[in-house]
DNA sequence: GATAACGGAATGAACGTTCATTCTATTTAA
DNA sequence: TTAAATAGAATGAACGTTCATTCCGTTATC
């Protein structure tokens, strides 16, 4: 077994159980058995267990944001491309139940409060997908002209709600119920 | 002091100590200290910590549902309703940022979903106000027939997420924004 | 055979909870 | 009225457990 594959084994061990028990329910120990590794050599990848947790979740961020980059029609209205993407990240999501709790878990934890900070002050000065289409859409007049922040929650909220509630078993989010939230959400911004 | 004000003080104390550094960040002993009590004084008055946590949400729902109740324009049609729990809602977590925090812990956290469950079960059976609300619009044919937990999402999601960001100082949510906001989840739920 | 990788026992810090003891206020006895 | 007795509230040191991290003997790689 190379290198690569311990690692791989840790974050996919990891993911699963820091998103099925929490991230204080998921002792480094249990996370090196399932693995098949021996705890110590866990540190040989990951300085320490804050470490493993911010690079699992830019991992796991980066492939949601594969899926919405990947077709995204970016000569369409800014509607159409809004739809792409919001229906690309519920059927993602709704395939990736553990992606899914481990991004929840995240943002809802002192890590999350962080990130978002740095995100919104854009401390990396990286281009941001759908930051830049919503700049363009209130650029265009075609959504509210609202700070971005009430935006990406006008957006997101109900949609993150509603896939958490399927994941839970609370609610049934099949592709109507998902292109119904979607048009809620995009009626909430819409001029 | 009588026995009514340490259980109040330990109450207090837990809310700002668990508001402030999490659930996982405010140890029993540092809540004792906060409260003028020895650590030991707290199991007088609450069984263990899982009850502690649990006592403290009641206690801060009560709050927040007392407004919401109070004044409640009973006789006037649902989006009228709407506007006057929504506003409430909001004035009183902007006006609380404490219980606002607390909330959102437990809501975050395996309390949480067990009592996310229990509430859409009607475990207890009690008579829900927002849920009425809801179901009267949904069969006066004034707000969309969805399933009750999305038109919950809709109406708090944003909300919500809002007054996070308001008292994380991402957003500043004065009455204006506040009354954008209402009006955008009103219309994603009204026919 | 030298070097790097690995495993898992050992370590020590942190935490919830317990309990023997102290303190305080109230009742009883003289 | 005063002093002893009692009840039970309060205390905080101590306990047992859990956990992230380290350490070091063993194994694999070249």
């Amino acid at each position: 077994m190379c290198k690569k594959d311990k690692r791989t084994d840790i974050m996919q061990a990891a993911m699963e159980l820091l998103a099925e028990q929490g991230f204080h329910g998921a002792p480094m120990a249990q996370i090196a058995e399932r693995a098949g590794v021996g705890a110590g050599t866990i540190y040989r990848y990951f300085e320490n267990r804050d470490v493993l947790i911010t690079e699992l979740y830019s991992e796991i961020y980066e492939r949601v944001h594969r899926v919405i980059v990947s077709a995204h029609p970016a000569d369409r209205p800014i509607r159409e491309r809004f739809f792409h993407i919001m229906k690309g990240f519920i059927a993602h999501y709704k395939d990736h139940p553990l992606e899914y709790r481990y991004i929840e878990q995240f943002h809802n934890s002192p890590y999350g409060l962080q990130h978002r900070k740095e995100k919104l002050l854009n401390v990396t000065g990286d281009y941001d997908f759908i930051h830049n289409l919503f700049e363009e859409g209130k650029k265009q007049q075609v959504i509210k002209d609202l700070p971005i922040a009430m935006v990406f929650n006008l957006a997101f909220a109900p949609i993150i709600w509603s896939i958490r509630d399927h994941h839970t078993g609370f609610l049934d989010l099949d592709d109507e119920l998902a292109e119904v939230v979607v048009r809620s959400c995009w009626d909430s911004l819409k001029i």
